[in-house]
DNA sequence: CCTGAAAATCGCAGTCG
DNA sequence: CGACTGCGATTTTCAGG
């Protein structure tokens, strides 16, 4: 499932990882390639599920949401269902983690208010027990894999 | 700080954390908006840093990241600034965000083995005791907020 | 993987409600 | 003041070498 990357694939995934609407003729120019190669190369990475998406990042603050925290869920029963019926519904779930250790889920979960997330987290706890951390910042930008 | 956006706005919003790569033309035939008035409220998003970017997304497990782990490192000094230079040098710390609670640091690490996890937690252990846990899987899709 | 053309899109004017 | 129209420049796409 591992597909071969050489050293110009992994330029354009950096590329395109730091800005994801970068003009292929643009990204060309960086990678030392042509456009139609470099869109051949971008098609193919796309193709193969190795470049999943494109997304725009929005600042969470700034459309009003001011809370960011972080829930550690220990699901006692094995019957996950409802559990995913609830990320569906609320959109405030970022993230959804499913890790080994004592808590199954670890969920990022932004609110617009203290209130807001007290209620999410009584709707979270219905499924088991929760603990919360609060988010102070985000130190690092976004980024992903970098090289082999 | 909080800026007043109104329905159009969080619909373009939506659709460009779904498709950062839509064309300004095809987002203005989504939200009902001819195509400058589209770019317009693009570049106003953008320029009051609400879009704070566009990414690719990439499939850690595809391009060799087999391994996914969060890591909770509780930091008993005040000096961060090593911890951060560490962060810079290591691209395979994906996230790291500063919270409340026992753990002041929680980290989203992306590995190539068992072995180079092992490697990378032992770099964050000089900074305090860590907590780890692998990651399963990731139970949902990117997403973002969705409205106010 | 490169070249070169047609088609679509982008960016910037000016204009209308 | 925000949104629509028209035109040149850039980019995307697809043919062929």
């Amino acid at each position: 499932m591992t597909e071969s990357l050489d050293a110009t694939d992994w330029s354009i995934l950096v590329e395109v990882q730091r800005d994801g609407r970068i003009p292929l003729t643009e990204l060309g120019r960086r990678v030392s390639l042509s456009a139609s190669a470099t869109t051949e190369r971008v098609k193919r990475l796309e193709a193969a599920g190795i470049i999943t998406g494109y997304h725009a990042a929005v600042d969470l603050t700034k459309v009003g949401f001011a809370v960011l925290a972080v829930v550690r869920l220990k699901y006692p029963g094995s019957r996950h269902q409802p559990l995913h019926r609830l990320l569906e519904e609320r959109s405030e779930i970022l993230e959804c983690l499913r890790t080994t250790g004592d808590d199954c889920y670890l969920l990022k979960v932004a609110a617009t208010s203290m209130a807001h997330l007290e209620q999410l987290i009584d709707e979270l706890a219905q499924f088991g027990s929760t603990t919360t951390n609060l988010v102070y910042s985000q130190t690092l930008s976004y980024r992903g894999p970098q090289g082999p």
